[in-house]
This record gives structure tokens, sequence and C-alpha cells, in this order.
DNA sequence: CTGAAAGCGCTTACAG
DNA sequence: CTGAAAGCGCTTACAG
């Protein structure tokens, strides 16, 4: 760093004042056209670069969004993450990544950390009843909220239609005949979690006031969908559907079936929320409500860009994201399991 | 940002001088304890934040580490950051990730950008060839080069065995005795692809000099596996054995093959290398060579923290980590072929 | 169109 | 142990 070229290196080989470079490089157009060009062709030969704190402190920019998650880990998250590059990189932005690695309780210190890096955050927060303590650590950089829990106070969000999308699997499952149809839930205070299981309730209740929800217990992982399967194999008494608030907890559910001698879908249908990549992979394919996550980020992004052009955001654009019924084969009712091949599901 | 708390906020009510506040935040010692807790109480009332910029252009660090990678998208990436982060954060470093997404020409601008931003560097670099140029940019950051082609200068560079393992792979295949084994090859201009490439070659020869390397054209895609599965479908000459230069494009093989009507393993047997997690889920699962991607990227971040500490880095341990044969169902001479279950090849 | 100067919010020798 | 001051590398009114 000693040895890096600064503005001054290039004003006094430019011979000018280091104001003129600065404004010939940002581009302002008060600068003489024969200037602009000795500046421009001093800076490249000098390979200067400028350095980015000096330049955010001075003009109080960052061009950097900072992203703010749960955790990093799995194909959710870089899905996530993709969508919102691909329109910060439209916008010149970079994007600095923090995740509190499902510590909660480490969250303020990864959004204050952002201080003085970043001009707005973009934070998925799924923890239930964090968001008062959220509002105290935004401080005042514009800020979108994505997949939480919603609340009083004035902040942007958006997120995905999971009650909605509970609702649109089980009509699909009810449809098919299915009538005891069993839920695998997620952690209990994550808010994704709740609104599935809202919808799986709801929806069963509407078929049939009378009907009793069948609960399992679970937390969104492979292993704890595993566990599931294996209590529904050792109850003499089987739900004729398995819904799982998640892919990952519907395939562990799955090879739990699977391993215990269980066909699906001929025995129990099966059904998992997300459509990760994998789940048009296993055998047999699996039914699941598709969430296109790379424009949950995306369009979580463009939210963050009107806000921080003070552009009044209007209701209709925080319409949650609504997910796409897939059917595969572990719930079709009848007919051929093939083995899942490249057209099946998906490009 | 124009309403935040700086440290001069903290000086006066407190009642010391600024220098006092930052001696006292960043834990000097020559600092009266009665003083320190003071400041620390009013820092924590007035939620008080440093401003990073600011901190960075005086202390001359960032505390951030820079990450350059050719792309975001997909498994491989998002290990790879995960096994960074692990090691950064442990040492309180943050992380600032950059791809040029498959465009190397904007390498060069993501690498200049890190400047004033990062205390150091990691690069993925896998187009060959373009090293020199490289070096010009780096400029004076320590860096570490990730899965890049070897060079004459002095970076530091760590990676994969990329050779050993496709020898590894071959060797496997040769055991169990295919003799016809065809290569599907990865991008024309990747380091990585042609070191595989290489050790299938030597392999084939090795074991028959007078043999023929059955070369398939691919570029790392699904679909390009799935092309070379058709191509060798439609030929009435066919391999006992084919060896893909990475799992994407054994699957995007294995496709065509199920969809032709030939059987994996028993009319071709079939290997990828990666071990990305749908290997294990695919019916047949897939015979790989294991790369442990989080370790690849947690090793780099080490040498690069002793780059920094101006420690030596011994060449020991900058031997390329080796990838571990894990043999599935697709390269099964004879036997019964299960779907892949939870206890099938890993955690 | 251009330059001198103030200022962004910190840290760190330098005095005391 | 503490404070006044210089300085990090830029940007941006303010004059001219």
């Amino acid at each position: 760093m000693a040895l890096s070229v600064t503005i001054k290196d290039v004003a006094r080989v430019a011979k000018v004042s280091v104001a003129t470079v600065s404004r010939a490089l940002n581009g302002h157009d008060n600068v003489a056209e024969a200037v602009r060009s000795r500046v421009l062709a001093v800076a490249h030969e000098l390979r200067y670069s400028p350095h980015h704190a000096a330049r955010s402190l001075s003009s109080r920019r960052t061009h950097t969004i900072g992203v703010v998650l749960p955790d990093l880990y799995g194909e959710f998250f870089s899905e996530l993450i993709r969508g919102i590059d691909l329109v910060a990189r439209e916008c010149g932005l970079h994007l600095l990544v923090s995740s509190y690695h499902g510590h909660p309780e480490e969250q303020a210190s990864a959004l204050r950390a952002m201080r003085g890096r970043v001009d707005g955050l973009l934070v998925m927060s799924p923890h239930a009843g964090n968001i008062d303590f959220l509002s105290e650590n935004l401080a005042a950089l514009p800020a979108v909220l994505i997949n939480s829990q919603p609340t009083e106070s004035q902040h942007v969000a958006f997120g995905i239609d999971n009650y909605g999308g509970a609702r649109t699997m089980m009509e699909h499952l009810l449809a098919a005949g299915h009538r005891r149809i069993a839920f695998i839930a997620g952690p209990p205070n994550n808010f994704d979690a709740f609104e599935r299981l809202r919808g799986y309730r709801d929806a069963l209740l509407a078929a049939d006031a009378s009907a009793t929800p069948w609960v399992l217990p679970g937390d969104f992982s492979e292993a704890s969908g595993h566990r599931a399967g294996q209590m529904l194999l050792e109850d003499s008494d089987r739900p004729d559907a398995v819904f799982a608030a998640n892919d990952m907890m519907a395939l562990g559910c799955l090879f739990a079936l699977n391993q215990g001698g269980a066909r699906v879908p001929d025995q129990i249908a099966l059904a998992g929320f997300d459509d990760i990549p994998i789940a048009r992979y296993v055998a047999p394919s699996l039914t699941t409500m598709r969430v296109n996550i790379p424009e949950l980020g995306a369009h979580a992004m463009r939210l963050l860009l009107d806000l921080q052009n003070d552009e009044s955001v209007d209701a209709e654009r925080l319409t949650p994201l609504v997910p796409e019924l897939i059917v595969r084969e572990s719930s079709r009712s009848a007919g051929t399991v093939r083995p899942a091949t490249l057209s099946d599901g998906g490009p």
C-alpha cells in the first residue's frame, strides 16, 4: 500500500491540481477536453486506481450495498445473492455480504459493522420477534427486509407468499384424493416456517372442519426430515401424504421411507417446498412449490434502489412473490415412475 | 448518514478528547480504567459505531479480504467461500467477494476496484495465460492464487491436484477392467480442465502405450455432457467407460445414456470429478473424485494470513490438495444397483 | 475552466 | 495517562 500511487502523483505528472484530476476522473463536465485526456492518459499510465476508503469518506457514498443474511450455507443463499448481484452489477454497485451464521444474537454486530461501508442494506431476518431490535441497529441507512415478519415499523419488506404457497400445495394434495396429510414443520421461531404451517392448517380445516392437523417437528434440515420419516414408519397408522415445510426435509423423509420400504408415491405421497435443484434429480422426483429465489433477491435490490432515490415505493411492488406448484412423481396418484431426466421439470 | 453519531459526539459526552475515545475503543492500554469504562458506556449509550472508511483511511488497515472469483454461480463457489469465511471469521476479518462473471477481461477492473477496500486478496483465475497481467494489477497487496496456472512470478499459489486426481480415477477404471475409456474434456483455456485431461492421457498411455486417447469436447456444463453422451450413443463403437472432467458433465452424460437406453454401469461405466452434492443422489449414484472445496478456500486463506504477517510460507504448505476417490454405483462392475440413500457416501 | 483550502471521521506519533 | 495536531486520500463548495 505504501507504494501505491495516489491522486497527488497523477496531479504532479499531469501538471494540474488534484481537484482537476478528481473532476476529470469522475467525468465532471467542467474540465477542458485537452486536460481531461491528459489526466486520463497519466492515470492509466501510472495504473492509478482511486483509494476507495478515501473516496467514500469525502463523497459520503460507498457504491456498496450490504447484504446481511442468517447464513451463507446452501443453495438458497447462493441463489439469493446471485439475484441481488445481478441487479447490483447493472448499477455499478458492489456487494458486501455478511452472515451471522445462525446466531441471531450476532445480527446486531453484523449490522453495525456495515456503517461507513455501505449505502444501503438488504437484511434477511427470519427469526420471529427480532424486528424491534433490528430497527434500532439499522440506523439511518435505507434498508429492505427480506422474508421477515411484518412490523409496524416503517421498514420496507419483501418476501415469499409462504402461506399462499402452502395452501396451493395442500389443494393439490387434496385434489389428488389425499385426506390424511401429515406436515413436517420448520424451526419454531422461523417466520417462513410459521407461515407454511399456517397454510397447511387452514387448507386442511377448510377442506374438512373436523380434520386434525398432524404435525411432526423439524428444523429445515435433511436429518430432521429423516427422523420424521422414521417416526411415520414406526407408527402403524400412516398418512396418505406428507407435506414437508421445505425440500431438504422432504428429501430426508423420502430416504427414510425408501429405506423402510414404504413406496412413494404409491403408498405415501410426498411434497416439499422451495424446488431446490436436487428436487428433480431424486427418485422419485419431488413435487414441490418453486420459489424464484434469484428474483426474490433481485426485486428486493430494486426496491432498495428506489428507496435510495427517495422514490416512494408503491404498495403493489411489495406484494409477496407467489411460488409455483411443480408436480413431479412423488405426488402422482398413479402411472409410471420413471427416473428423472434432463428434460424433467426445467431447463 | 448525516444523523449518525461520530467519535466527536462520544468525546463531547464523555468529556474527553477524540484521541482518548479512539484509544479506549481500540483497547490500547494507555487509558485510565475509569476513563475507559466511561467512554465505553457513552459509546454504547449513543450506539456509536466507528465509521469504517475513516478508520481504514487513517489506520491503513481495512480488516477485509478481497475474494475475486471467475463466477459466483453454483455449489463450487459457495463451498469455497464458506471455507474462506470460516477462517476469516476466526480472525475477525470481513470478506469482499467479487466475481468477473465469466468475463476474464473484467478481471483487471475487479482487481483494481479492491484498492483501499481490502488488506489482501484471494484470486481464482483458472483461465490459462492470465497470470502476467494478473501480476500487473495485484499491485502491492499480498495475494494468494487459487487453482491457477503456476507461474514464475513470486505469487503464492495453492490448488487441487487435478492431475493426480485424474490419474487416480483412471487407475480405478482400469483396475475394474475397462480398457476403452472415453474422456469428456473441460473448456479449452481452463487450467483445471487441462490438468485433468493430462492425467487421463498419461494414465491411459501408462497402462497401454498403444492406446488412443478418446476425447470428447465439453465446457464443464451439464448441457455439454449431455451432448457428449448423445454423441456416444450415435456411435456404433462405444467405450467401456466414460470419465467426465467434472460432475456436471458426468450428470448430463448420464441422463443422455439413460434416455438412450444405455445401462450405467452395466453397459458403460461412468465417473466424474468434484463430488458435488447431487452426485450421490442421482440414480445410479456417481463415482467421482471428492474435492474438499471448503478446505481449499480455508487453506488459501491461512496462507494469506501468514503472508500478511510476513511469515515465510514453506513449500510444504503449498502442496496441492489431493482429491479422494469415491466409488459409487456408476462404476461398479457388477451387483445390485440400489437407489441412493442417506447413508450412501457421506454425512 | 482551474486551483487553494476545508473537510469527511478516524488514528497516531508527539508533547506534556 | 491525556490532548492538540497532523495526516490518511479523496471530493467539493468557493473564488477567481
